[in-house]
DNA sequence: TGAATATGCTGCAAATTTGCAGGATGATTT
DNA sequence: AAATCATCCTGCAAATTTGCAGCATATTCA
């Protein structure tokens, strides 16, 4: 294989026509570009240019050669172009995972926020199917519901949250208001599919009650909401998503409460970009954001 | 600029995960390809992979790095194709991914005539599991089933095939021969693995009838062939397998009748390349041997 | 035509790049 | 648990690449 750097020399003396004023352009030495330009024929074992005097100027293979010589230079710049200094400006991508039910109650309704304040940053949620992958590097950052042991991250706290027990008035007045959670046994309660808990953390209903189990499944949280707002049965949600329903009211929110932390997940290597460092800080604004909420509920 | 040759040091890294071994595909020390990529690193200003111990795993920025750098790498390679030395002979390797039934029924009865015409030209057949890995370099090109959207590739029709409904005459004389598609629901049916499907094209059954779904199933269609010819069932398959195996007999072909298409994919560099342009004029002509099989069904 | 300027090639020294050996660390096998 | 293997980093010498100066030749402009 030749040397592919050859191909910016060609490329240079292709578009200059000779080799003094391509060698000002990539401020190489004349010399050496034209050495570069004979190891680079002798590798393709062809003619490149024409061989008299004067101009530069392509032969039938050095014209072919241009075409894939123009691609990879073409590739080359948008490399330049994406990659380059990326971690020191507040701009490029960052892909963020995050559970279902956060993103779409805490985190999507300040995007447009985020965006204004960073125009420059393009933040990717990518829904998370348990739990960050970080040899796969999915993502760059995590919020996660548990805190994850393995591996070398950096893990870091942005709060609490609690879970009450949900359900619609419309089912309550069917089949009346469960007192104490033994009676949960007789509704109907919704909740993850066993298969798909990934965490211990998240099998809300055996802390509610030991043996508790979910008739109506879902591994998605919006779809249980959906169907407890709809009057399907009772279940466990976040207060950050029941609190702001409507048409869900909490149930012995005075018997049953479950708390749980956020957790930010990072690479350690990527702590101190600045965009991440940039996320990472409106997401603890985000989180801050739910205080009121919990304070509402105390207040109550 | 970035010395674009570090490029080809970077992909061999990212393939191989490892230094060592990257070192020794490419015929460079170890030693060298560290320093290289580090001073690629610096040159970009970005981190591109994981700074831990164990296998070297690409960073998001290495991710995008490597889109870029096989682009320049497809580049380079067919540049080298083309330009050097007998660029014009036909000769050389050429790796063609085909699915599993094209490749024994179509391909192979003509692999021999291929050769006398191009003896310079080593034909690789590849069976595809599922779909042509284009960053890998598997294969140089691919007959697919199902036309690919994402990538920069070029893709050309290579034409039409029918499918029907095939049965052993042993199977319908001890069961007795569907009339419609829906007798079908009490048919031993013979099909795909639903979660090998990669794509819905190919998910033939509940075209035939919705809801259909196969009794006795295969990831391989020549083993289901197998199975339909011992008269274990009834099954969808492409006439060009069906109507050439004597042992099996079409099904109700008037009314139902499943038309698909060959799609010919490749790196859009390679397209012109002699023994590329040859074994594509050599696929199209296979392919058209298909019609008269057609046309004999059609008289019928 | 002739002078002025520019190009591009050949030696030589400097700078850079490369490979090798040795040793620490981690992974795999017995 | 021990041993074996492999990976990968750190110095140092060899090899290659690069730049500079000088000169022959070509091109340009008056």
């Amino acid at each position: 294989m030749f040397d592919w750097d050859d191909l910016r020399v060609f490329l240079a003396v292709a578009r200059a026509r000779k080799v003094a004023p391509a060698a000002r352009t990539l401020g190489i030495d004349g010399t050496t570009i034209a050495r570069r330009l004979g190891r680079l024929e002798k590798a393709l074992d062809a003619q490149l240019f024409e061989v008299g005097v004067g101009d530069r100027t392509l032969t039938a293979r050095g014209r072919e050669l241009l075409a894939h010589a123009e691609t990879a230079e073409s590739a080359a710049l948008a490399a330049l172009e994406e990659v380059k200094g990326q971690e020191h400006r507040l701009s490029g991508q960052v892909r963020l995972s995050v559970a279902e039910g956060f993103g779409t109650w805490v985190l999507a309704p300040g995007m447009g926020d985020f965006n204004r304040r960073h125009p420059g940053i393009r933040l990717d949620l990518v829904t998370a199917s348990g739990f960050l992958n970080p040899s796969n590097r999915e993502a760059d950052m995590a919020v996660m519901l548990a805190r994850p042991q393995r591996g070398r991250l950096t893990v870091r706290r942005l709060g609490d949250y609690r879970l009450h027990l949900y359900a619609s008035p419309a089912y309550l007045e069917r089949v009346g208001r469960p007192g104490k959670p033994a009676d949960l046994r007789d509704c109907t309660l919704i909740g993850y599919v066993p298969e798909f808990i990934f965490s211990p953390e998240l099998d809300y209903l055996d802390e509610v009650e030991p043996g508790l189990e979910a008739n109506l499944r879902s591994t998605s949280i919006i779809m249980q909401q959906r169907m407890i707002a709809e009057g399907a049965g009772i279940g466990v949600l976040p207060d950050f998503i029941g609190r702001r329903d409507p048409a869900l009211m909490p149930l012995m929110t005075d018997r049953v409460e479950i708390t749980r932390s956020f957790w930010l997940v990072m690479q350690g290597d990527m702590r101190r970009l600045a965009r991440i460092v940039a996320v990472a800080d409106w997401l603890q604004e985000r989180i801050d954001t739910l205080k009121p909420i919990d304070a509402a509920r105390q207040a109550r």
